[in-house]
RNA sequence: GGGGAGAUACCAGAGCGGUCAAAUGGGGCAGACUGUAAAUCUGCUGCUUCGGCUACGUAGGUUCGAAUCCUACUCUCCCCA
């Protein structure tokens, strides 16, 4: 059977600015055979976050191309630390906190990739499973053997620690790492590694692992690796106010999500479009082009966010954060904010964060915003009124306003928001 | 083991007996302008019942008065062995 590949999976990363660098052939390799591909994923957290939205949009690529996508999840190497990008010592996760963690996270890549396709479904895999009985001596003699310690301190990860101090644990990671790669090529026939830029070093331990301990002609690893992704004023992409922007719905409402995404800076919109959606190049270029002659529209922005918001929340996700952003930016006003049903209410304000309160007539506002954990103190609700920043039901409030129980929207809510963007809502009991 | 330097707010970092709730920069928040953008400008960035109260690594001490001086302790970094 000849293999004809759905398209130049190289030449398609690169347009969206998802490509950074390979090792020589690996574009031939693609273009002549189903090529099974993996990416690791290290389990830190019980949620994937948007900053491992690039490596799983590597493997939804590699599969939408033809090939086959492994998605290995770090059983083993979560439990070992990977030092690359970090100027500390890592702490160790207990073995219980890993599970969870593995569990969830296989759970939302399951959602990103088909394992139902004909010849190239999906696979997750574990590397706890062929790590957990490996022996520490039998692995030094088998693993370390072949790579010197040379080697694995000219790797950037390990330089870079150099002064500060690391452990020979985390030391040790990239050889975990690589084995895992030439066990995947060895077991299940996977001849390409995928990831961030930073897992360049740890990619090639891997090839190199390969082609020192496999044999045959065919002992070789290919690699490919996407750039980090930035933001044009400088700091770090995959960030907001609350820290990361996970994928988790519990973790981020999709509200928070579909804001992060339509707060995009014009430039960035841009190029998170490529990334972060399946559009043709065609289709994007054209919007692109619409935006500019556009730009207060935010087509861009409302486009990305809404296919990213979907993909990650699905539609009824999706329909929410709109909703909830057409009353609280549109022209909210009081009006439209009493003249939703309770349940349309409560979905809109589904992300917010909430307080119960046992009175409202009487209360002064700056009372309530310093009570109810809206704001931290007392004096810092003094100084946001005094800034004139604070609203109350989307009307601006100064310092002597005192509630009553006619504030209350459908008898029970208040909602109270600092500037545009915190909001916080008051349910009397 | 010997010698040296240091620990100040979210971070960096000044202050070295009263005028210090503590310079300056960054970050953060808000206001203006806008397009929920960027840039720019402005304000704020310990708590308070607005009387005060608690804070400059920890615990004591000197003093009318301590972030500032003394003692001990804890921790960090650097140099030498």
């Amino acid at each position: 059977m000849v293999f004809i590949p759905k398209y130049n999976l190289i030449e398609e990363l690169k347009w969206r600015g998802l490509f950074h660098q390979d090792v020589p052939g690996t574009e031939e390799l693609l273009m002549k055979e189903m090529v099974s591909g993996y990416v690791g994923f290290d389990p830190t957290a019980d949620s994937l976050h948007i900053g491992n939205m690039v490596p799983i949009i590597l493997l939804v690529h590699l599969q939408r191309a033809g090939h086959k996508p492994y998605a290995l999840v770090g059983g083993a190497t979560g439990m070992v630390g990977d030092p690359s990008g970090k100027k500390s010592e890592r702490t160790l996760l207990n073995l219980e906190t890993l599970n969870h963690n593995l569990a969830c996270q296989k759970r939302q890549l399951e959602q990103f990739l088909d394992f139902n396709a004909d010849s190239n479904s999906a696979e997750v895999v574990n590397n706890y499973d062929w790590f957990q009985n490996f022996g520490f001596l039998e692995f030094i003699r088998d693993v370390g053997k072949h790579i010197s310690v040379n080697y694995m301190m000219a790797k950037d990860s390990v330089k870079n620690r150099l002064e500060e101090g690391m452990s020979f644990t985390e030391f040790s990671y990239q050889l975990v790492q690589g084995y895992d790669f030439y066990y995947l090529w060895k077991e299940k026939n996977v001849k390409l590694q995928m990831g961030g830029s930073d897992q360049w070093g740890n990619i090639v331990t891997g090839t190199e692992l390969i082609r020192r301990k496999g044999e045959g002609e065919d002992a070789k690893g290919y690699s490919l690796t996407a750039p980090l992704i930035t933001k044009a004023d400088g700091s770090k992409f995959g960030k907001s106010e609350g820290g990361n922007v996970w994928l988790d719905a519990e973790k981020t409402s999709p509200y928070e999500f579909y804001q992060f995404w339509m707060n995009t800076t014009d430039a960035d919109a841009e190029r998170y479009i490529k990334i972060f959606t399946l559009h043709s190049k065609s289709w994007i270029d054209n919007m692109i082009s619409a935006h500019q002659e556009a730009p207060h529209q935010r087509a861009l922005q409302k486009e990305l966010a809404k296919y990213v918001t979907t993909w990650v929340h699905g539609e009824s996700g999706y329909e929410t954060a709109l909703a909830a952003t057409e009353i609280l930016f549109g022209n909210g006003t009081s009006e439209s904010l009493r003249s939703l049903s309770e349940k349309d209410f409560l979905s809109v304000f589904d992300g917010v964060k909430k307080s119960e309160v046992e009175e409202i007539e009487g209360v002064s506002i700056v009372d309530l915003c310093g009570d109810t954990g809206f704001l931290a103190s007392k004096s810092e609700a003094r100084r946001a009124l005094k800034e004139n920043s604070i609203s109350v039901n989307s009307e601006k409030v100064n310092e002597d306003f005192t509630f009553s129980n006619a504030d209350l929207i459908n008898g029970k809510y208040i909602l109270l928001q600092r500037g545009k963007k915190n909001k916080f809502l008051i349910l009397k009991k």
